[in-house]
DNA sequence: CAATGATCCTGTCCGC
DNA sequence: TGCGGACAGGATCATT
């Protein structure tokens, strides 16, 4: 679910709170949900953070000790600051530790998000090779053209795939196809170039709109109550039963995946 | 190399 | 009230 504005958010509020404190370790709660360098510094702990970047859906602390840290939240990873904790919650997977008592707490009920400890040299050894980030200039018509013309497979599964562009996930790919009147099985090399273009900008523009409103706009549907609102708003096919116009909403299975998209507004 | 499908895992929801 | 099954989906691996 948390696709890149959600990370983004995610990554805002973790780094607020982990300025100008110590973190003392990382535990984990969950066999494989900590993954350490084998060549990792004894010294890794105590340390500060020292930066921390988004790429793609990855979260990365780079800490002053020569270590650092790579998060996936995967589908159901959730950050949580907890002052003075006790036990494990049930679902806590991992815990960051600051100096004073107080953690971080990763949730993940169903356990596919990671997080690991590297050493900073080896950064490179544990990240995926990824395509360019879709909000930078990198990403344009021009690179996706020359990356799906000779693609049969459908758009939607290209602008799934990482190493084609970093970031996108089912939802905002189903929606950025129905902003950009494209169909999301369209086989990839026969999407022409005034298409390419609108899938460029519209990609780049539901991005930044989701990101203006904190990255709330999906979240999950089924804790509607606990955010008061953005993404009721904001999404205009993902899990409707039609669009904006009215016309009812087709579900495609691509990929393994639900895939909302409108028959008429969308070619 | 490209495309597709299975896999990991648990909470939620639906029909009976 | 409980049960079985479908479903949710990011990334990786196996298969064709």
């Amino acid at each position: 679910m948390p696709e890149l504005p959600e990370v983004q958010t995610v990554l805002d509020g973790l780094s607020e709170v982990l300025t100008n404190r110590v973190l003392t370790g990382l535990e984990c709660y969950y066999p494989g949900t900590v993954i350490v360098d084998p060549l990792l510094p004894d010294e890794a702990f105590p340390a500060r953070v020292k930066e921390t970047i988004r790429r793609g859906k990855y979260m990365i602390l780079h800490l002053d000790s020569g270590a650092g840290l790579i998060i996936h939240l995967r589908m159901t990873g959730k950050l949580v600051y907890e002052p003075d904790p006790r036990e494990p919650h049930k679902h806590e997977r991992a815990r960051i530790l600051l100096e004073g008592g107080d953690a971080v707490r990763f949730i993940d009920p169903r356990t596919f998000g990671k997080i690991t400890l590297f050493a900073s040299a080896n950064l490179s050894r544990f990240m995926p090779a990824l395509g360019p980030e879709p909000l930078s200039k990198a990403f344009d018509a021009q690179y996706l053209s020359g990356l799906i013309a000779h693609r049969s497979a459908p758009i939607k599964n290209l602008l799934l795939d990482q190493r084609i562009v970093a970031g996108l996930g089912n939802i905002y790919v189903c929606e950025l196809l129905y902003r950009a009147r494209v169909q999301p099985q369209r086989e990839g090399r026969k999407v022409s170039a005034p298409e390419i273009r609108r899938i460029v900008n519209h990609t780049k523009d539901v991005l930044q709109e989701a990101l203006e409103v904190g990255g709330t706009s999906i979240s999950d549907y089924r804790r509607i109550d606990d955010k008061s609102g953005e993404f009721q708003h904001f999404l205009r096919v993902y899990q409707k039963l039609e669009c904006p116009k009215g016309h009812p909403l087709g579900n495609l299975r691509l990929g393994g995946r639900s895939s909302f998209y409108c028959p008429v507004c969308q070619k």
